[in-house]
DNA sequence: CGAGGGGTTGATCTCCTTCAACGGAGGTGG
DNA sequence: CCACCTCCGTTGAAGGAGATCAACCCCTCG
């Protein structure tokens, strides 16, 4: 029987392989990271504002999302992490956090110190690319999430959330494009699409009434994937599926 | 009398300094680059989403954008660069672009191989590393653009872009955080905060009506940064903008 | 002189927020 | 085993921020 960081870190190496090769070498000493296990329970703070971080934190279970909090105190999602994500890889470089990452519904996490972390940047070149390529899918995901923000209604903004969880869930091997766990409140969904909870609440049945996916009790169901693609305008190219093979990183493996 | 080319290559270097460690032979490796100069209109298409690039883009003179473009035509601007900025350093690791490149004002760029700077990253840890610690602020800017668009009021939202291009533009050299040339258009304004170019201007009379500052002619003047900053929720931390001392550049210089 | 891009203004509409109340499910303590 | 509490979801009514539509102005440039 795997132990649980195994299953994380053979979670969090395939999701790097998706993007960009790694010989045998560079798999083991992936594998072979230590860190230890921390479980948080729903709404607790990982990494607050302004701390600085000397371990990044891979998700072994449950859904941990990255915040971005107004004075007033509402609170913006930029990110949820599922397991065999490392939500914050980029403290590596930048350690001082401008975000929370805190934990959405139970959560366990293996904390990684950014010592082996920079080992492997060291000795891996290949990983440093990696790494740095993974950061860069992150920062699509965002420039996406600022583009359904600024100009698109509460309908399509919903409709791309499940759009982009369902294939990112599907790649994590975590369920299919059309049925997956996702174990968020209504809130913190509302939080992630800019929208109060009340209008999320009604947007989702519309989804609902629309035949097009249902989320309850931290599932969804979707019913129509084309027609729910067409009212996100879902286009996958920047989750960036494939390894851009003639790039840096042809030479490396 | 300098050229273009080394004006550009020292402020692109200047602005990596101003967080990352690069010893003497890496400062050299980056002054040597080269690159073809191209000049554009405004309006023009610099690159096309969709578009396998080999080269990045290194702005010597002008505004450039980085837009988002829905099936409505509707854009959001996720970046604005100046002289100075690599404005797809990240195409080095994700060749495939998902969004496009234009220039707002009239503008020079300088075309640079993905070949040279990938040898630039074999030879050059440090350099490998300060790249992708670019490309991780780009990721906070947007992190942060994801909270303005989604939290924020069109006032708001207003002040924290003239405050955060102010802080960008006096860490470049190119003004002082209240004063400094803007040449973009208030339609290319309000696609950069999500809102409609009719609006903009109505908050952009309220921001002069309350004589916190004004944008005219491609030109900012703030009044009262104090003021603005507060109006923004501004807090420059996500800019990164002092060297992250111990971490794991330490020890590469 | 005309054309076109950018800026400005007013009137109307609508999507989403705000406020407030209620319902149900699960957990906890008596 | 029931009573209670709290979190989450749901509903209704009213208000507001920003969109939309449509002019008109100014300036520059051909």
């Amino acid at each position: 029987l795997e132990s649980k960081e195994q299953q994380a870190l053979s979670r969090f190496l395939a999701k790097l392989l998706l993007r960009s090769p790694l010989n045998e070498e560079q798999q083991r000493a992936i594998l072979s990271l230590e860190g230890r296990l921390v479980r948080y329970s729903a709404h607790r703070d990982i990494v607050s504002p302004g701390e600085r971080v000397q371990e990044s934190c891979l998700v072994v279970e449950g859904l941990i999302g990255r915040f971005d909090q107004m004075a007033s105190g509402q609170r913006q999602i930029t990110a949820f992490h599922v397991a065999g994500d490392m939500s914050d890889l980029h403290s590596v470089v930048v350690p001082t956090a401008a975000w929370s990452i805190t934990a959405l519904s139970n959560a366990t996490v293996m904390m990684i110190s950014h010592a082996q972390l920079q080992q492997l940047i060291d000795r891996h070149e290949a990983i440093a690319l990696a790494f740095w390529r993974e950061t860069t899918v992150d920062g699509s995901r965002l420039a996406k999430w600022t583009g359904n923000l600024g100009r698109k209604g509460a309908l399509s903004r919903l409709a791309h959330l499940f759009c982009e969880m369902g294939i990112s869930m599907e790649m994590a091997g975590l369920g299919t494009r059309l049925r997956y766990e996702l174990p968020a409140t209504q809130e913190q969904i509302a939080d992630a699409v800019g929208l109060t909870s009340v209008h999320t609440n009604r947007v989702l049945q519309e989804l609902r009434g629309e035949d097009l996916l249902t989320f309850r009790s931290g599932r969804v169901e979707i019913l129509y994937w084309d027609r729910l693609v067409a009212l996100a305008e879902f286009d996958p190219n920047y989750l960036v599926l494939r390894r851009p093979d003639e790039s840096v990183n042809a030479r490396l493996d």
